[in-house]
DNA sequence: ACGTTTGCCTAATAGTTTTAGGCAACTTAG
DNA sequence: CTAAGTTGCCTAAAACTATTAGGCAAACGT
C-alpha cells in the first residue's frame, strides 16, 4: 500500500488549501480525507477532531497574514505603511478567501492568546507610530483600524460592493487616504 | 397526540432564539428540533433543508436590524444621529450575537437584493445626509462606515478587546466622535 | 358532519464524526 | 542488513445528522 505521507502540517495545509477553494466552513474532516485520497478516520492520527482542525487552519491563517502584513510595512511610515498593511490585508483575504475566514474563526482565550492576533495588534502599532496619538488614542486608534480592515473586506468578500459605482478599489484608497488624515488630526476629547 | 403548532415563521423564529443561545454555526435541524421537542424530519414541511433555514434565520435578522437602526435615527441628525445609528448596531450584536452572525451569512446574489441588505445602505445614506458629501465620497463614506460597524462588534464580539484598556465603550465612543470629525473633513482627492 | 389542509409521526437511506485495533511501510540502531 | 520501534493508513463499528416518502389524525372552513 502506497503511503500518502501525511502529518500534522502538510494536513492542516491541505485544509487551507481546500477551504480557499470551498469556503472555509465546508471543511470538514470527511471532505479533506477524500481530497487527499485517504479514510476519513486516517486523519484522526493527525488532528484530535473536526474542531482542532479548524482551530489550527485559523492559526496558520493569523501567522500568513502577520507575516505579510509585517514584511509589507517594514521600512516604511506614515500613509506609505497604512496602505501597505492595509493592502496586505485586503490582498490576502482577496487571494485565500477561505483562509481569511478561518483567521476568524471564534478561538477560545487561551489559543486566541497564543495565536497571532496579538501580534496583529502590534503591527498596527507600529503603523501608528508615525502618527503621534497619545494613549487612549493609540488603542482607539488600533481599534478603528482593525474593525475597518477586517468588515470592509469581509463586506467586499460578500459581494457587498459588487454591481455599483465607484468600484471597490476606488473607495479603498479614498478612505485610507481619509484615514491618514483622520489619524493626523484625531479631535480633542470631548 | 398534542400538536407543536408550528409553521414557517414561528421555526425560523425558533431558530433564532436558538442562535443567540448557541451561536448561529451550531443552529441545525436536529438540534432545533430537538429543543422544539419535534421530530427532525418534522422540519423539513416548514424549511426546505439546512441552508434554507439558516437562509431565513439571516433575512429575519437582517430585518430586525434594518428596523431597530430606522427607529434609533428618526429625528436625529449628524453626530446625534451617528451615534444612534452605530449604537442600534452594536446593541443589536450584543444583545443578539447569534443573530447577528447570521446577519452576515453569505446570501446568493438574488436574495442577498430581495433582503433588507439594501435597507441597511439606504439608512447609512440618510445618516450621511447631515453631512454635506458629493458623490463619490458619499458612497465612500458607507462603505467606510458599514466596514467599521461590522469588523468593530465582531473583533469586540470574539473577545479582541477585553482584557486590556481602555474599555471597549470608551473606544466606541471616540472613534464615533473621530468618524463625525472626519465626515466633517473629509480630505480632498489626491 | 365532511372534506381539505396541515402538522407531526415512523421508516428508511445516505453520509459524517469519532473511537478502537491491526498491519504494513518506513526509520533507526546495532 | 536485519531487528525493533514508530508511524501512517486501513477496516470495523457506533452514534449522529440530513433528507425523502408516505401516512394518520387534528384542526379548519363550509
Amino acid at each position: 500500500m502506497v503511503r500518502a505521507g501525511l502529518d500534522a502540517e502538510s494536513v492542516v495545509r491541505a485544509g487551507a488549501e481546500l477551504a480557499d477553494e470551498i469556503g472555509f466552513e465546508q471543511v470538514t474532516p470527511s471532505e479533506l480525507a477524500r481530497t487527499l485520497g485517504v479514510r476519513t478516520a486516517s486523519l484522526y492520527s493527525h488532528v484530535r477532531n473536526a474542531h482542532d482542525l479548524r482551530t489550527r487552519i485559523a492559526l496558520l491563517a493569523l501567522e500568513e497574514l502577520a507575516d505579510e502584513a509585517s514584511a509589507a510595512i517594514a521600512g516604511r511610515a506614515g500613509r506609505d505603511a497604512l496602505g501597505a498593511f492595509a493592502d496586505a490585508y485586503r490582498d490576502y483575504a482577496l487571494r485565500h478567501p477561505g483562509r481569511f475566514a478561518a483567521a476568524r474563526y471564534r478561538l477560545d482565550p487561551e489559543t486566541a492568546a497564543a495565536s497571532a492576533g496579538p501580534r496583529h495588534s502590534r503591527l498596527t502599532r507600529a503603523i501608528l507610530r508615525g502618527y503621534d496619538l497619545d494613549e487612549p488614542r493609540e488603542t482607539h486608534a488600533v481599534r478603528l483600524l482593525g474593525g475597518f480592515f477586517t468588515g470592509y473586506v469581509e463586506l467586499e468578500g460578500a459581494g457587498g460592493f459588487s454591481h455599483s459605482s465607484p468600484g471597490s478599489q476606488e473607495s479603498w484608497t479614498e478612505i485610507l487616504d481619509a484615514l491618514d488624515s483622520l489619524l493626523r488630526n484625531w479631535p480633542a476629547p470631548s
